[in-house]
Parts: C-alpha cells; sequence; structure tokens
DNA sequence: TGCCAGGCCCTCTTTAGGGCCTT
C-alpha cells in the first residue's frame, strides 16, 4: 500500500466553526502494514482550555502558552504529509480541523480522507461498539499510551488502520489494499461491502 | 461541557427520529 497518513487533532472543542482550535497533532506515516515515521506537537491557537478538555486530554493552558503558534505546527504538519492520503477515526471530525487550519495558513488539502471508524463499522461488525479503544482492545492491538493524547490516539488509529487492512486483505484475496478502496468501502451502503470490493478489483484488475 | 456539527446506521422508517463517534 502507498504511504498513508494517520491524523488525530485534540482539540479545545468539538465545532471549529464555533471558534474550537487544535492543541495538539500526531501524525503517523504507514507503508506495507508497518510505521514508518511520525511527527507530534502541542500547539497555541490562542484559545483558552476549559477544565473539561484538561481533564480529558491533560493538556493544559500552560502547556499550550509555551508552546509554538498553531500556524508553524500547521505549517511543519502539513509538509510532513505532504500529498499522502489520510486517515483519521471518525475522519469527519479530524478533516474539518485539518482543512481550516490549512486555510488560516492559506492552503489547501491535497489528499483525500479515509475513515478508520467507518471502515470498521463494515469490517468489524460485531465489536461491542466502534470506539477507538474498543476496537483497539477488541482486535487484540497493543495499546499506545494514554487515550485522548494525540500521538497514543493516532498510532492506535495506525495500527488498527493496518489491521483492517489485512482483514480486508484476507477475506478478499487482496494482494494490496489501497487507499482509494477504502474510501469506495466507506461510501458504499453496508450490506454492499462485497459487492463493492469486487466491483473495485473489477476495475483495476 | 455545551444543549453549538456532520455523516453514517438502524428501526416501532422512507412525508422521521435518534444513536453513534470525534474534543
Amino acid at each position: 500500500m502507498e504511504t498513508v497518513a494517520v491524523i488525530d487533532f485534540e482539540t479545545t472543542g468539538l465545532y471549529p466553526q464555533y471558534g474550537d482550535r487544535p492543541t495538539e497533532i500526531a501524525v503517523i506515516m504507514i507503508r506495507d502494514g508497518e510505521v514508518i515515521d511520525r511527527y507530534q506537537s502541542i500547539m497555541n491557537a490562542g484559545v483558552r482550555i476549559s477544565g473539561f478538555i484538561t481533564s480529558l486530554t491533560g493538556i493544559t493552558n500552560q502547556m499550550v502558552h509555551s508552546a509554538p503558534p498553531a500556524e508553524r505546527v500547521m505549517r511543519e504538519a502539513a509538509k510532513f504529509v505532504g500529498d499522502a492520503p489520510l486517515v483519521a477515526h471518525n475522519a469527519s471530525f479530524d478533516r474539518r480541523f485539518w482543512d481550516t487550519e490549512l486555510e488560516r495558513i492559506g492552503r489547501t488539502r491535497r489528499g483525500a480522507f479515509a475513515c478508520s471508524m467507518l471502515l470498521a463499522r463494515r469490517l468489524l461488525p460485531d465489536a461491542p461498539n466502534h470506539k477507538l479503544g474498543t476496537l483497539v482492545a477488541y482486535a487484540g492491538l497493543p495499546a499506545a499510551g494514554v487515550y485522548h493524547r494525540a500521538e497514543a490516539d493516532a498510532e492506535m488509529a495506525a495500527h488498527l488502520t493496518i489491521h483492517l487492512e489485512n482483514q480486508l486483505a484476507e477475506r478478499f484475496s487482496l494482494g494490496t489494499v489501497t487507499h482509494d478502496l477504502l474510501t469506495q468501502i466507506q461510501k458504499a451502503p453496508k450490506h454492499q461491502l462485497v459487492r463493492c470490493v469486487e466491483r473495485y478489483c473489477q476495475a483495476y484488475a
């Protein structure tokens, strides 16, 4: 599989359109089933962190106060990702922050997003739920550190993505699993997983 | 925590509503 960037944001809240900003980002680069590189940084976006977010993530106002500005961190992160296609757990959330922060520095996203949660709903339908931590435990993957910190969550999402690729390759006897196939699967109706993979294989055989 | 989203899925559905998942 091509090199893919698995990203995770910690933020001040859920809604960039209402002023929420990132406090931390991590990017885990994976290729051929292995982690090959990583980037992580806390960032200062000039927005106060609530007590709830500090209790959730452990990231304090003091920590971001001494961190580099969000614009600098996002430029570094965008350069690190380059043209690689992206993956995030519940990607609709990270995609909104990624696109909003890139717009702030005058850039636009180049790679498509795949979502490990949507993929897990199709490939691991019997999991108790499809939270990142639950899926990591369900699949027997190693916990990568403290939940709700960007690097640990991105690392676990990366291992989950690799696991889902392996499940897909094994189930459908695929030599390689492309990021494009992942985005096709997550867009297909849940009950049409088999048909979606078959169509993809026929089109690119 | 606030009661601010969005895309997906399920069902007591389709002229709808609620839960999941992310911080």
